[in-house]
DNA sequence: GCAAATTAATGATTTATTCAAG
DNA sequence: CTTGAATAAATCATTAATTTGC
C-alpha cells in the first residue's frame, strides 16, 4: 500500500563521475535473476572511448553536416507502379505488414525500381496516418473527399501476383483506420536476427492477386 | 493507490463499417473459407488457408522444465548485468543506437542472457521515454529525494568490454531528451537489408571497458 | 509458508508528430 | 506542398513483485 514512488534515477548529468557506481538496479521491481549461471557481474563503465575520436577540439554543429550524401543516400522515389502495388495492398486490407510480408513486398516492388523493406514499412506507416487524418480533417470541414488523388494506374495489363509467405494470421480488412488494436506480432526486426526462429510453424501462403484494377479514384 | 487503469474504451469513434463485414480479426479460420473466386473482380486476396496451427494444445502440456518457454513466446526478461550494461549505455550518452550498435550491444549482452536486437533497441526507446516523463512528473512539486540508491554489491571480477563498431559519427552526451534532433540515421532496418550500406567511411571502433567495480577495495 | 489475486513495472506495438528532401 | 524518413508519445500486454487469504 505505502508505495513510495521512490524514483532512484538521480539522473543528474553525466559529469564525468569518478567512480560510475553501478548496481543501480530498479528498485522496485523484478529483478529474480531467473538465468542459469549468472556470472553476476555488473561493472563500472569507462566510457573513455565515447567521445568521438576526432582530434580536432570541437565538436561542429554545422548545420546538417552528418546526412549521407554519398551514393544511396536519397530517399526513396517510388515509381507510380510501386506506388500502385502499394495502394492495391493498401486497399486489399493490409496495414502493417510483417517482416516476411514486407521483404516479398519489396522484392516484388524492385522490379520496377530500386526500394528497400524499410520503404515498404514506411509507406504504410505514412499512408495509414495520412489516410487518417485526411478522413478526419475532411469530416470536420466536410469539404468531402475532393482532395482525392486519384491513384495513378498502372499502365500494364499485368497480373502481379504477390506472394506473401506468412505465418501469422492475416488481418481481415478490419478496417481502414482501427485506432490501436492489437493484432499480431510484426516488427521488421525479425530480419534483423537471424531467421532461425519460430522453429516449427507450417508457413502459409498468402497469395494476392493485383490485377490492373481501373482507376476508380479514391 | 487505487489507481485503475481499466478505463480503454472510448475508440469507437470510427464505426465506418464497409460492406464486408467481416468483423473477426483474429478468429479462428472461419473453416476453410471457399473464395468465391471471382476473377474479374478487383484486388482478389487470396487467403488459401490461414489456419494456425493452434489446433492442438502446445505448451500446457509441458512435462516438465517450465522455465524458458521456447523463443517467440515470451518476452526479454532482463538479467541484472544486461539492465547494469545498458544503463551504462545510456548514461554514457547512447540514446539512439544505430543498426551496428544495437547488433554488437546484444551481442554482448547475449553473454548474460537470451537477447536479441530488437530488445536493446526497445529498451532505448521505453528508458528514454520513462526516464523523461519521470523527469517531468517529478518535477512536480516533487522533494528531490536522494534516494542513495546503494550500489548492490556485485561479485564478479569479469571485465566486459564493449567493442561498438561504428562508422557515424558518435553523438557526444547532447543531451538526454532532446525533443527531435534529427542526429543521423540509424534504423535497424539497415540490417535487414543488403549489406551494402556505406561502403566507404573509415569504421571507428568504441570500445566501452566496463569494469568490475569491486565493492571491497582490492 | 504457499498460492491466488492485485499491483507496479516494463517490454513490445501502434499512432502521432516532426523534419527534411524533392 | 507533398511525402518519405525518423522520433516521440500513447498504450496494449505480459511479467515479476507485493499483498492477501488460507
Amino acid at each position: 500500500m505505502g508505495n513510495m514512488k521512490v524514483h532512484q534515477l538521480s539522473r543528474g548529468f553525466w559529469e564525468h563521475e569518478p567512480s560510475l557506481s553501478l548496481g543501480c538496479k530498479r528498485l522496485r521491481p523484478l529483478a529474480p535473476n531467473l538465468q542459469p549461471s549468472s556470472p553476476d557481474s555488473v561493472s563500472s563503465l569507462d566510457l573513455k572511448s565515447f567521445i568521438r575520436p576526432e582530434s580536432g577540439p570541437r565538436k561542429p554543429d554545422s548545420p546538417q553536416s552528418q546526412v549521407e550524401t554519398h551514393p544511396g543516400g536519397t530517399r526513396w522515389n517510388p515509381t507510380q507502379e510501386q506506388i500502385g502495388i502499394l495502394e492495391m495492398l493498401y486497399r486489399g486490407g493490409m496495414r502493417t505488414p510483417n517482416a516476411q510480408q514486407i521483404e516479398q513486398i519489396a522484392a516484388q516492388l524492385a522490379k520496377y525500381g530500386k526500394i528497400e523493406g524499410k520503404n515498404v514499412f514506411y509507406w504504410f506507416q505514412n499512408h495509414k496516418a495520412r489516410e487518417r487524418q485526411k478522413m478526419k480533417r475532411s469530416s470536420l470541414g466536410l469539404t468531402h473527399c475532393a482532395t482525392a488523388r486519384n491513384s495513378a494506374p498502372i499502365s500494364t495489363t499485368t497480373t502481379t501476383t504477390i506472394t506473401l509467405d506468412t505465418r501469422v494470421e492475416i488481418m481481415e480488412r478490419s478496417d481502414e483506420d482501427s485506432p490501436y488494436k492489437r493484432k499480431c506480432k510484426s516488427w521488421p526486426f525479425e530480419f534483423l536476427e537471424e531467421e532461425s526462429r519460430s522453429p516449427c510453424k507450417e508457413e502459409e501462403n498468402i497469395t494476392l492477386e493485383l490485377f490492373p484494377l481501373h482507376p476508380e479514384g479514391r
